[in-house]
Formats: C-alpha cells, sequence, structure tokens
DNA sequence: GCCAACGTTGGC
DNA sequence: GCCAACGTTGGC
C-alpha cells in the first residue's frame, strides 16, 4: 500500500466538501508528473494525507484514502470547463482522475509552519523550497510520522 | 499583493 | 533542440 499527500485549497475543494459528499472524484490536475502518479502508481486503498493550499491556515487537515483506479477527466474536454484541454480527445485523452473517499478529519491543522520543524519529514517535497507538486507520495515512515502531531483528543 | 520557482509554449 | 517569454503555484 501507498501513501499520498494531495493539495486542494479549500475554496475550491475542502475537506469539509469531501466529509458531505463522502466520496468524490478528483479533477482538474494538469500537471504531467501527479497525472502519472495517479495513473501509474496509484492503487485502491492508498492512504491520502489531505492538504490545505493557499489559505489561511495552510497544512494537512485529513485522511482519505484512493477509491477507484484512474481514468480519463470528464472536464478536459468540456470547453465551458476551466479544466478544459483542447487538445484532448475522448480518443486520445491527457488527463485522468482518481475517486478519493474520506476517511476522517483530524484533530487539528497539522500546519506547514509545524511539518517544516521535523527533521523526519525534511525530504518531503511539500518542504521543499519551489516544490508545487499537487501530488506526491508520502513513506509510511513519513506518514506515521505526520500523524503522530495530530493532537490528543 | 508580491515574488520565487517551476512548467509550458512556441519561434527559430 | 534551445531558450525567452509567459503562466501558474502557493507561501508569506
Amino acid at each position: 500500500m501507498n501513501y499520498w499527500l494531495m493539495k486542494s485549497e479549500p475554496d475550491v475543494f475542502s475537506i469539509d466538501d469531501l466529509a458531505r459528499k463522502q466520496i468524490s472524484p478528483w479533477d482538474g490536475v494538469r500537471n504531467y508528473q501527479a497525472r502519472n502518479y495517479m495513473r501509474d502508481s496509484m492503487r485502491i486503498g492508498d492512504g491520502v494525507l489531505f492538504y490545505h493550499s493557499s489559505c489561511a491556515e495552510p497544512g494537512v487537515v485529513g485522511i482519505a484514502r484512493i477509491a477507484s483506479a484512474a481514468r480519463p477527466d470528464p472536464s478536459q474536454f468540456d470547453p465551458r470547463s476551466e479544466y478544459h484541454d483542447a487538445k484532448a480527445t475522448p480518443e486520445q485523452p491527457r488527463w485522468c482522475l482518481v475517486d478519493v473517499a474520506f476517511v476522517r478529519k483530524l484533530r487539528g491543522v497539522i500546519r506547514l509552519e509545524r511539518i517544516k520543524q521535523e527533521p523526519a519529514l525534511a525530504r518531503m517535497p511539500l518542504v521543499q523550497r519551489g516544490s508545487r507538486l499537487s501530488i506526491t507520495p508520502v513513506t509510511a515512515a513519513e506518514w506515521n510520522h505526520l500523524l503522530s502531531l495530530e493532537p490528543s483528543p
């Protein structure tokens, strides 16, 4: 089983939105490396750290799991979508998505600021200079360490 | 709003 | 294939 960190702007799609829907397609990924992770490496059941970006309190806010294999992202074919890609066709799709299922919210935000203080997490792409990738792999050790930072109930 | 870093595009 | 210009990301 693999682990992932997936970024979302809470104004667009938050952990509460996922909690409400329980399962949701993770659409709009338009970066080849992120796409390749979804297409080539994700498996149903993989763990996901749900990260809020571009907001007042950037950080990990919840846990989800991968709930489907990759399939074409329909928004690439829709001219009215902000994710439309004129070079993609149903015969030759360029972008894919996976379904993500809600597991739980954390008891508090594990803030980026906090994550940066942890030597054990220093190799996460998240804390590396200039890294902007919205989907990144997480090691089992990083997963466990990060979740150990969750406040006690 | 600023800006550093990175990815993509397209002319040559 | 190079690389300048441009667009995007995302923390601050």
